[in-house]
DNA sequence: CGGCAGGAGCCCA
DNA sequence: TGGGCTCCTGCC
């Protein structure tokens, strides 16, 4: 995820959402899939992509009407009050395979580590693009990772999730995992075709929803998250008792928020996280 | 220094 | 419902 503060001012990167960007000197850099993206910290509107096959309008979500967004959203006293603390802040939109593979990385770790992980997979399976003289690694296709053993996957330092990685990647280069499609299908429908995928459960799939596919009302219940609920949010049933949540909790808690906060509630759920981290001094 | 908990979870018995 | 999974960092 990102955050994006301040359109034509201050920007932030919340990694907790865009794995692989980082800011050098007056310029960001972030890898969308095939293609490295840089944007200039001033002014984002000021954006190239190489090769060229990426807009600020499309990875800022520019097109989503924010103030009609703000104003669904504030309805809870809670995000009305975060909507003011962090103005500006923006999901952006990801490259669907890249968002996959990114939180297929994510179980049972943190974010350094699975910053780690994408870098080693980028740059043992992705392309080489220089950019400003620098050299970058884009994202490796699924046909790349696809050919890349379980065991050299492990070497890349997945441990574990090898084996997710590879299922993903065979099924989507062989064609019977189709996430362009989901774009044009319904939440509940997109949910279960990714849930079908070895290694995606319901918070993995609810971060690709919203992140990559377009359900802008998925609410995916993180740790940080699962904590807000506990602590701000009285009157949700079946709440967590104990550090983990089951299946079922899950979609009983998730579902909860999807309808207080309606149609956007990813929005909430960016304030609600970035809050969190921010609230235990979290930068990366 | 060793030991242990914890980190944008999920699978399996 | 509980245990295990890679491996690294932070803390005691």
């Amino acid at each position: 995820m990102s955050v994006l503060q301040h359109l034509n001012a201050e920007l932030s990167i919340n990694s907790g959402q865009e794995f692989l960007w980082e800011r050098v000197g007056n310029n960001w850099y972030g890898i969308h899939g095939g293609s490295v993206v840089r944007f200039s910290a001033a002014d984002p509107l000021d954006l190239e992509s190489f090769p060229d096959c990426v807009s600020a309008e499309e990875i800022f979500r520019l097109d989503d009407d924010m103030g009609a967004i703000l104003g669904e959203i504030s309805h809870d006293p809670l995000v009305k009050s975060l909507v003011a603390t962090y103005p500006g802040l923006r999901l952006m939109r990801q490259d669907a395979e890249q968002c996959l593979f990114s939180f297929l990385c994510a179980s049972n770790t943190n974010i350094p580590m699975i910053r780690r992980m994408l870098r080693s997979l980028c740059a043992r399976f992705g392309r080489q693009v220089q950019v400003d003289g620098q050299k970058f690694h884009a994202f490796p296709s699924a046909k790349a990772l696809d050919r890349a053993s379980e065991a050299e996957l492990r070497a890349a330092g997945l441990g574990y999730r090898a084996k997710a990685i590879k299922a993903a990647a065979r099924e989507i280069a062989r064609g019977s995992l189709d996430l362009e499609s989901l774009k044009k299908a319904s939440y509940e429908d997109a949910k279960a075709r990714l849930l079908e995928i070895y290694g995606v459960g319901p918070k993995i799939a609810d971060c690709v929803l919203l992140f990559s596919l377009e359900k802008l009302d998925a609410f995916p219940i993180d740790v940080w998250i699962a904590r807000a609920l506990a602590n701000h949010y009285d009157w949700l049933s079946d709440k967590k008792t104990s550090d983990k949540l089951t299946a079922c909790q899950y979609e009983n808690l998730s579902s909860q928020m999807r309808r207080y906060f309606g149609r956007h509630a990813g929005y909430a759920q960016q304030y609600l996280y970035y809050h969190m981290r921010q609230a235990a001094g979290k930068r990366w």
